[in-house]
RNA sequence: GCCACCUUAGCUCAGUUGGCUAGAGCAUCGGUUUUGUAAACCGAGGGUCGUCGGUUCGAAUCCGACAGGUGGCUCCA
């Protein structure tokens, strides 16, 4: 470990003590604050309090809780380490009237080293020492007044913790369990140095510049109605060209892969999930849906894998057929609890490029194989790199369904085809759908946010339910795999992402608008030749559009500036004339930059061909 | 669903300790202008201040409920 290494010791050991001081200034402001854990997270720290049902702090206590931070570094008291036997802590804990304290040691002491089960390792490290044997002694900090159970490590002194904010207050549940009393969760981030903290409050600006909701509604794209509902989008005619494009990319990867287009309809009889065992899983999350005119009730599907089983199942299969492989661009209804929505990232009408793949044993690896494939050719191709995958296993919990044999199998099958497409992955234990294990995949966005994306699953839990079979060569009945692959993963997940990654700056072939014509008066000829342009430009597939509005010429190319149109081309005397084009050309693309002297047919096919090939810009 | 915060015109936002007919810019519409690479000029329309209820002589402003949104928690087939 080199220097860097040490700096990011030094960092983490910084931000930990900053959670001890804040937790320090509210234990000041509030002495009868309950405390919960203060661990080091991303850029930052956070600490759980309880001020009791009745009071809670607001973002406008920040300035008050900051002040009192301030006054205990100014102070610059050392943090001081020191051990008590386990029991000792536990009466501490007692006396100090902290019960969050009380439970984590008695855990502490009843499972050792272990974690709890319900707390997670991280948190359980920032308060266990390391080691295997049943704990006797717990280490403490204490800075001034403030006394903490903590592993440590810690600054020397409170004085020398960096720059710091305050951020956000939200709710936590205590341990992450919803049963469990709500906390309040205080974030705040931290930096080594002023300009450190100055810059990165200055990447959260620009990541709101960027925010898919925002250009949602700047550029035009979706929106929601409060007649409609949340989390249920509309899609304008430019956000639709976005929406079609992207699906008929990923459309073309799965037709060369063999994929045939299936359809089927949005609602079914609720029998199909029971059959199917969602049902069970996550029947609270099915709108359902009731006829007037029979007893069945239904539900809005919210996935398609059952009704694409009935497809296969409608007649005998033959070992000769497989792999079948059916393939949907449809839309998937969740009845999303209110508070988990969240713009495009999280709806309830949700539209996946679905497939579903039958396949006898042996063609599994080749299935999972190609759509590896297709899936690393659709993000390169849009400029969204540093892929990664997680390799979704189940853990021992009682989720899951299906023979643990079976599991096993997959899981190695999943190992060995991550090794054999040189993925970049790592393993997940609880991660896997119920049914069977999973590849996700996520990709790092332009500035630098992982998202996961695509998802490649394996099932044999349904097989077995639905009673699939094909016919082997032997004449015996055998059940095929099934193989679970959306590849945009959900359409308006991926445009929240892609929205944001691109910063509205799409490329040429998803441009709503891929050629603006300005024209630079409102007479008979200029609007003809305008629409004469528009016209070829049409013919070759192009969205043309035209602005004669009475406006300057100047405004209008700063609207076509606004709306990121890629190319603009103002109409006027010298151009007609010449029939040459000067495009005005938008500043991150640079593919037309190398052919500045085209006439209006070679531009247009240029921008076409550019299109047709779905080049990407290189810088976003 | 839980916690905190937010909601004034299509959009972005002003609106003093509760007090005159709730304002601005952009957008829209009409007129003038016929324009050459990021904003011509003049004028007009547009708001039950999210909704409902309460306190008050009087509510955009205070209180409550509900709806919608933002950030988290939990969840995410």
């Amino acid at each position: 470990m080199g220097e860097q290494g040490r700096d990011e010791d030094k960092l983490y050991a910084m931000r930990h003590s900053l959670a001890h001081i804040m937790a320090g200034a509210i234990q000041k402001l509030w002495p009868d604050v309950k405390l919960g854990v203060g661990p080091v997270v991303e850029n930052g720290f956070y600490y759980d309090v309880d001020l009791g049902p009745d009071r809670k702090i607001s973002e406008e206590d920040f300035a008050k809780i900051e002040a009192e931070m301030r006054k205990i570094i100014e102070a610059d008291v050392p943090f001081e380490r020191f051990e008590k036997p386990i029991d000792e802590a536990i009466q501490w804990a007692r006396d100090a009237e902290q019960p969050y304290k009380e439970e984590l040691l008695n855990d502490l002491k009843r499972a050792g080293t272990t974690v709890a089960k319900d707390l997670s390792a991280d948190e359980m490290g920032t308060i266990a020492e390391g080691g295997g044997s049943a704990v006797e002694n717990v280490s403490f900090y204490k800075d001034g007044d403030f006394t903490d159970l903590c592993r440590g490590p810690h600054a020397e002194s409170t004085g020398k913790v960096g720059a710091f904010k305050l951020m956000r207050v939200a709710g936590a549940y205590w341990r992450g369990n919803e049963k469990n009393p709500q906390m309040q969760r205080m974030y705040g981030v931290a930096f080594a140095s002023q300009k450190e903290l100055d810059n990165y409050l200055k990447m959260l600006e620009e990541a709101k510049l960027r925010n898919h909701r925002r250009l949602g509604q700047e550029l035009d794209l979706f929106l929601f109605s409060d007649l409609v509902g949340s989390g249920l989008p509309l899609f304008t005619p430019r956000g639709t060209v976005l929406r079609d494009e992207l699906a008929k990319f990923a459309e073309s990867l799965r037709h060369a892969s063999g994929f045939q287009r299936v359809s089927i309809p949005h609602i079914t009889k609720t029998e199909l999930y029971k059959v199917s065992g969602h049902w069970d899983k996550f029947g609270d999350e099915l709108f359902l849906v009731k006829s007037q005119e029979t007893s069945d009730e239904f539900a809005l599907k919210p996935m398609n894998c059952p009704h694409h089983n009935q497809i296969y199942a409608s007649r005998p299969r033959s070992y000769r057929e497989l792999p079948i492989k059916y393939f949907e661009t449809t839309t998937v209804y969740r009845d999303e609890k209110t508070g988990e929505l969240g713009g495009l990232s999280r709806v309830r009408s949700i539209t996946q490029d679905d497939s579903h793949a039958y396949a006898r044993p042996d063609q599994v690896e080749g299935v999972v194989a190609g759509l590896i494939g297709d899936i690393q050719t659709l993000y390169t191709t849009l400029g969204l790199t540093g892929m990664r995958a997680r390799l979704s296993f189940r853990d021992d919990s009682d989720r899951y369904l299906g023979e643990p044999k079976l599991w096993d199998e997959a899981q190695a099958s999943i190992r060995r085809l991550a090794e054999a497409n040189e993925l970049q992955y790592f393993e997940a234990a609880g991660e896997a759908a119920f049914y069977g294990p999973k590849i996700d995949f996520m990709v790092t966005d332009a500035i630098g946010r992982e998202h996961q994306v695509a998802t490649v699953q394996l099932d044999f839990v349904q097989p077995e339910r639905f009673g699939l079979e094909y016919t082997a060569e032997d004449g015996s009945a055998q059940r095929p795999v099934m193989v679970h692959c959306a590849i945009l993963g959900s359409i308006e997940r991926f445009l929240s992402v892609y929205i944001e990654h691109t910063a509205g700056k799409f490329p040429v072939w998803l441009a709503p608008e891929q050629v603006r014509l300005i024209t630079v008066n409102q007479e008979s000829d200029t609007v003809e030749f305008a629409q004469k342009v528009q016209n070829q430009g049409v013919e070759l597939g192009l969205r043309v559009t035209i602005d004669n509005s009475n406006e300057s010429v100047g405004k209008k190319i700063r609207d076509a500036e606004v709306w990121k149109v890629p190319y603009t081309v103002v109409i006027g005397e010298k151009e007609m004339s010449s029939d040459r084009v000067v495009p005005r050309i938008r500043k991150d693309m640079d593919v037309l930059a190398a052919h500045p002297e085209l006439n209006f047919d070679e531009f247009l096919k240029t921008v076409a061909n550019e299109a047709k090939a779905r080049v990407s810009q290189s810088s976003m």
